[in-house]
DNA sequence: AGAATATATTAACGGCGTTAACAAAAAATT
DNA sequence: AATTTTTTGTTAACGCCGTTAATATATTCT
C-alpha cells in the first residue's frame, strides 16, 4: 500500500544487499527457477525497484559472477605469496577450484554453467573483466611450472584447459548423475588430480 | 479456425513426429528457450495437442534422452562384438561419446547437463531405464579391462566415473568458455584420453 | 521554498506451462 | 445403418514470468 518509510541510503550498500539475496535465490532455486517477482518479495520491495540497480537478470547473474572471480583471483595471488614449489602452487590452485565446487556445486553451476554472462572471446579480452584475471593469473602460475623446468613444455593455455576442464567435469557430474554417490567424489577427485598432474611433468 | 483434416492415423508415428521437431527446437534454442507454444507452431498443431502424446515438457525431454541413450548402448555393444583387445574397447567406448560431444555439443548438453529427468539413484535404478542400461555396460568394459589384468585393481565404478568426468568437463567446457578456443579442443581431447588411460593402464 | 533528482510504486504487455471445457472425427457397438 | 464411445483436436483461461511505462513520493540541490 504506502510507501517504504526507510530508504535507502546508501545506493551501494542496498545493491549490495540485493545482490546477496540474489546469489542465496539463484542458489537455492537454480538458475531455471529463480525469479525477479520472487527476489523481490525476499528483499520485500517491489519487482520494478530491482531495475533501479540491476538492468535485467543477466545483469544480476554477471554481478554474482564478477564477484566470486574477484575472490578467486585474490585467493591464486595468495597461494601463490605462500608456496614456493611452482608445482606445488598449481596443485593448490587446482584444488581450491574443485574443492570450492565440491562444497558449492550450485554456485559453481550457476557460474560457469549458465548462459554466459561474458559474451563471445573478443567481448571478454577488451572487457577488462575478473574472470579475464582470473584465468591469466591462472595462466602465469602454470606458465611458471613451464619456467621452472618441472612441466613438460606444452602451451599453458591447453594445460590451463585440462585442468579446468577435469574440476568442470567432476562438478557436472556431482550435480547431474543422480548415480554418482557423494562419498565417493572424494575419491574421484584425488585420483584425477594425481593422474593430470604426473602427466604433466617431466 | 476449423478442425485439422488430416488426422493422425498412427499414434506412434505422430508422436515421433514430434519428438524429433522437439529435438531439433530443444537443441537449436536452448532448453531454456525452448517452449510448447513454439514446438506447437513448428508441427502446425495446438500446443494442448502435445499433451496428448507426452505428459508435460519434461516427459518430452526424457524421451528425447532414453533415445539417445537406447542409440549409445547399441553402439558400444557393437564396438564390443569388434574389438577384442579389452582396452581399445575402452577407448574406442570412450572416444565414441567425447566424439558426439564434439559434434553434438547442445545435444551432449541436453542430455547430460539439464535438470535430471531421471530422479534420485534409488528412481533411477528401479526404472529400468535405458540410461541406467548404457551406464551398465560401459562398466562391464570397464570390467573387462580389469578381469584382463590390464588395468590396476580400481572398481569399475570410479573408473567409469573418471571417464565420464572428462568426457563431461571437455563438452562444457567447449560449451560455455568463450575463450576456448574450438581448434584447440581436438588437442585437449587427445591429451586427456593418452594421460588417463596410460594411468589407469597397470 | 521551490525545482530537480532519486527512489519507489502500480498497471500493463506479451510471453510462458498447463488445465478445463468443449467440438468433431473415428471406431466400436448395437 | 444408427448410435454410443473413444480418440484427437480445438479455444479459453489461470497464474506465473521478465520487463517497460506511467506515476507518485521522498530526498537533495539551489
Amino acid at each position: 500500500m504506502g510507501v517504504k518509510e526507510k530508504r535507502a541510503k546508501y545506493r551501494e550498500e542496498f545493491r549490495q544487499e540485493i545482490l546477496d539475496a540474489a546469489r542465496e535465490l539463484f542458489i537455492t532455486e537454480g538458475y531455471e527457477n529463480f525469479s525477479m517477482r520472487k527476489l523481490a518479495e525476499k528483499i520485500d520491495y517491489s519487482a520494478t525497484t530491482i531495475y533501479l540497480y540491476f538492468k535485467n537478470r543477466d545483469d544480476l547473474l554477471f554481478a554474482i559472477c564478477e564477484e566470486f572471480f574477484g575472490n578467486f583471483s585474490t585467493r591464486l595471488n595468495q597461494i601463490r605469496l605462500v608456496s614456493r614449489d611452482p608445482v606445488e602452487t598449481l596443485r593448490q590452485a587446482f584444488l581450491y577450484l574443485m574443492n570450492f565446487g565440491l562444497k558449492n556445486p550450485y554456485q559453481y553451476k550457476l557460474i560457469f554453467f549458465t548462459k554466459s554472462v561474458y559474451g563471445s572471446r573478443e567481448e571478454l579480452v577488451k572487457k577488462e573483466s575478473m574472470a579475464r584475471t582470473t584465468y591469466l593469473v591462472f595462466k602465469e602460475i602454470v606458465q611458471d611450472c613451464i619456467d621452472a623446468g618441472q612441466m613438460r613444455q606444452t602451451e599453458a593455455d591447453v594445460i590451463v584447459d585440462i585442468l579446468v576442464v577435469a574440476s568442470h567435469g567432476l562438478i557436472t557430474k556431482n550435480i547431474y548423475c543422480a548415480n554418482f554417490l557423494k562419498e565417493r567424489s572424494g575419491t574421484v577427485a584425488r585420483t584425477l588430480v594425481d593422474v593430470l598432474l604426473r602427466g604433466l611433468q617431466k
